[in-house]
DNA sequence: CGAGAGTCCTGAAGGC
DNA sequence: TGCCTTCAGGACTCTC
């Protein structure tokens, strides 16, 4: 489920909830995550005080804050392929790849499910948020920091295809499977085409193409938001607003052509061989 | 350094 | 019905 408007969605949908909240204790059912879960964090986390929950790429960061300066940091979380975050109470049963339970004292519980545990919840001790999975990421695509200038001057020299290139977190942050092949679709780039080969001015299509596919897939995540803490949550929005995704052999929305599809790094791509050059 | 493949894991879907 | 293979919205890590 997750890419970067997913996870936005998730973290709007949960700052209410969470944000000003006193953490009681911290419950861990399976350790197997992506990365162990630190032995630490649940007695990290306890009797803390979330102060802010922000985004960085996929990754989550939670705020906390001790009464003592020792006891303050942030929970790094991230949803991997298929992690939710839920509010739920005490009385919810529990299911299946239920791993992790934040307890809050007014009784609300925000729980992370994860069958494919490649979701990740680790723990940054004080007051700053450095930490290696961090430390090279590239900028955030719905900021100033972000255009076609940035993607021209990183691309110089590369080889990889422009799909790969714009899923490299490396390079910008935030751009999964899905939006890749829709924000190129939308820009006329071949997915194919080497990222070193493609001009400036194209570029800043692309850049705009990104930007706006994440903003138009917030959007429409946001208007599901009301569903969202429903039991069952995850309902597909983007399934409506997809234009090249999972549509093979469907007409291209502009030209009529047939959609193709191809395998890039083990991963499947969508384009409109016409519209895309 | 970059490119490409391998890796973690469960579950759903499709072929036979 | 069951068994097998393939694929899934991520991204780190290893090898060359």
């Amino acid at each position: 489920m997750p890419e970067l408007p997913e996870v936005e969605t998730t973290r709007r949908g949960l700052t209410p909830f969470v944000v000003g909240r006193a953490v009681s204790r911290v419950i861990v059912r399976e350790r197997r995550l992506r990365w162990p879960v630190p032995r630490t964090l649940a007695q990290s986390m306890a009797q803390t005080t979330v102060k802010s929950l922000t985004r960085r790429g996929k990754y989550l960061l939670w705020e906390c804050v001790g009464a003592s300066p020792g006891r303050t940091g942030f929970l790094l979380s991230h949803l991997g392929m298929s992690g939710t975050l839920q509010t739920v109470s005490a009385r919810t049963p529990l299911l299946k790849h239920d791993h992790l339970d934040i307890v809050f004292s007014d009784a609300n519980i925000i729980r992370f499910n994860d069958p494919r545990r490649f979701g990740a919840m680790l723990w940054i001790n004080g007051t700053e948020t450095k930490h290696p999975l961090l430390d090279a990421l590239g900028p955030e695509p719905l900021t100033d920091a972000f255009d076609g200038k940035h993607l021209y001057s990183a691309s110089r020299g590369r080889t990889v295809s422009v799909k790969e290139f714009i899923m490299n977190g490396h390079i910008v942050v935030g751009v999964g499977n899905i939006y890749a092949s829709e924000a190129l679709f939308r820009a006329g780039i071949n997915p194919q085409t080497a990222a070193g080969r493609i001009s400036h001015l194209r570029y800043q299509r692309l850049a705009d193409a990104i930007k706006a596919t994440l903003a138009a897939a917030i959007d429409a995540g946001g208007s599901s938001l009301k569903d969202y803490f429903r039991a069952d949550g995850t309902s597909g929005y983007f399934q409506n607003e997809t234009r090249v995704y999972d549509r093979e052999g469907q007409a291209c929305v502009v030209c009529g052509s047939s959609i193709k599809s191809l395998r890039q790094g083990q991963r499947s791509t969508f384009f409109c061989p016409r519209c895309q050059h």
